[in-house]
DNA sequence: TTGAGAATGATTTTCGTTAATCATTTTATC
DNA sequence: GATAAAATGATTAACGAAAATCATTCTCAA
């Protein structure tokens, strides 16, 4: 555990969103200024493995993470800013009729529109 | 209007669940075998533009395409072979306040678990 | 039928993400 | 504090998707 680490991991934990590659590194800058590409990526990369990062992605755009969460909730994304949020709201999937052998796991609520700043 | 376009909007239409690039390509290579794959991604490209293809994306993953269709539906993604599949029901996107600011104007909802040729 | 304009398909180029390299620094243990 | 192992950060390489190029072929309206 290096001090880089530690400031990834809280990140995002208090960004409370998903967060892209270059989103980490701009908002870990701030604290570390000479904070390397290469770690935030092997730092997820690692994360990856062990602790499940979530994996969010959307067409054209980089692959977003966040910390596997509690609870589950839904994400929603900005059309015009391309952010995505956390929506503080229990995840309700609505129940449908599967096709005939297949089986159900999990699931995942995204929202699209404008956020506060866009609208 | 071309052939090869003609096919490509047939194969969207037919298959009624989101291709990536070389699925169409596959697919259509069975019907036009010499077609290349520019054609297909000027076709995705256009259509893109005229008609709002919808894209549909997943880490790791290329994205996958799908006509824009008269009634929504979610999908559903197999985590095993990572094929995507339409489901069969209409789309219930649940109620959800969203912080103040925020408008909403769509949203998607997405089962995974494992289709029946992985189950 | 013919010819201008557009589409095709093979290929190359570009672009962005992710992985690999390697000298240096940091961490954790003795 | 010394030291072995691991992480860092700058850079380069690999990889895949998407766009550009260009000679050839096809489409459609006159």
């Amino acid at each position: 555990m290096t001090r880089q680490r530690r400031l990834i991991y809280k990140i995002l934990e208090s960004e409370k969103r998903p967060l892209s590659r270059d989103e980490i590194l701009t908002l870990g800058r701030k604290v570390i200024n000479r904070l390397g590409a290469a770690t935030v990526d092997r730092a997820i990369k690692d994360m990856k493995e062990n602790f499940c990062l979530v994996g969010l992605s959307y067409p054209g755009q980089p692959t977003r993470y966040e910390l596997p969460s509690n609870k589950e909730h839904p994400h929603f994304i900005c059309r015009v800013c391309k952010k995505v949020f956390d929506l503080d709201a229990p995840m309700i999937l609505p129940h449908v009729e599967l096709p005939n052998g297949f089986s159900l796991s999990g699931g995942e609520v995204i929202y699209s529109g404008k956020c506060h700043k866009c609208a």
